[in-house]
DNA sequence: CGGAGAAACTTGACACTGACTAGATTACCC
DNA sequence: GGGTAATCTAGTCAGTGTCAAGTTTCTCCG
């Protein structure tokens, strides 16, 4: 928090993520410049690297900070509406409200995808994905219960990819979130 | 197809492209380097700028390309089965079969997507796709038809864009089209 | 208090990249 | 055959990620 220049920066690593995030979520994780991250801090080229290992090191608390906010946000609107369809919308709603994450989250080529935390926070989130569409899988008598959540997360997981590239038609509700709502109870209707 | 050594290269956009495919099909398209695919063909790092302009119109080319078989093969199929349902596992297909040209048509910030011939490619391919989920569309009586079409498109990409990454658990059937099919089936069942 | 050791950061260098310019070579066509 | 356009080469520039080594600051223990 010290605002006066000293020779430790106090907050790097969080400083860093944060401008990251702010880049990736302007040009894509592909354009991000770990020197100009290091400009905006107003440390030198090879500060970020201490921190992170490398670009890939960087990435990867990405990820990781990305699939912990996921589990985070499925799991509370699984507790508070107990409406698989609402967690659905939940997880639009996560990869609209942080699209930097969602674009890297599931590139595991930009991040090193062996790490352990990396490895637990997505553990974490599959979990609240699963708890979430368990509802509508058990609903789903005769069919395989987790071809059901495989399906419905493909919607949601296709329906936010297609809306963050800008591959969707005109003409939608504003809010995806909604949007997405439309889609999902419109396939799901009258099911469980 | 000369094969010795001359100043003219021949053919050198479309070996510049295939390469590209590969490198892309490889490691995805940041790791792609124009450098590479000259030496690769055995040309002077600037010849591919010369066909393609830059990084961008290369890529634009591929999107094209993409594009182009991604409308033939939706409508190979309308054509073939009539079945809309059919019509999403050829979506699916196309995706494992040409993972790079997948990699690229969606992210308009990789290529040059103001490019006419970019824009007509991909209006034919939305007309393929449309054609394709009409028949269902129509039976969704009372339901925005369009609607059930974008659900039917963020379903199937969604489910390309999780395998194509790695993200899916294991357990599925070895054959992505496959599975696509059940999740399909299992959803759209009984309506239509 | 003070000094050792660890952590944070800087400096400098290297190999690599995409893009640009100017020039050399070749194909094509009247 | 000669002129013109297309194709490709060669050289250069700014920018990048990564590495190694050095400097500054913090922390903590004696």
């Amino acid at each position: 928090m010290s605002t006066n220049a000293s020779y430790h920066h106090g907050n790097l690593p969080r400083t860093i993520i944060s401008a990251a995030l702010d880049a990736i979520a302007e040009s894509g994780p592909s354009a991000l410049s770990l020197r100009d991250l290091a400009r905006q801090a107003g440390v030198s080229h090879a500060a970020p690297a201490h921190h992170f290992g490398d670009r890939a090191g960087l990435l990867t608390a990405v990820a990781v900070q990305g699939f912990g906010l996921l589990a985070d946000a499925l799991a509370e609107a699984q507790r508070q509406t107990g409406d698989f369809l609402e967690v659905g919308v939940a997880y639009v709603d996560f990869a609209v409200g942080h699209p930097a994450h969602f674009a890297v989250m599931f590139r595991p080529e930009l991040y090193r995808a062996d790490d352990p935390e990396l490895i637990a926070a997505k553990a974490r989130a599959g979990e609240s994905l699963y708890r979430g569409a368990a509802p509508f899988a058990a609903s789903e008598s005769g069919a395989d219960s987790q071809e059901a959540a495989l399906a419905a997360w493909s919607l949601v997981h296709g329906f936010a990819t297609l809306w963050l590239s800008g591959n969707l038609p005109a003409g939608l509700p504003a809010d995806p979130g909604q949007a997405a709502r439309g889609l999902a109870s419109a396939l799901f209707s009258g099911r469980g």
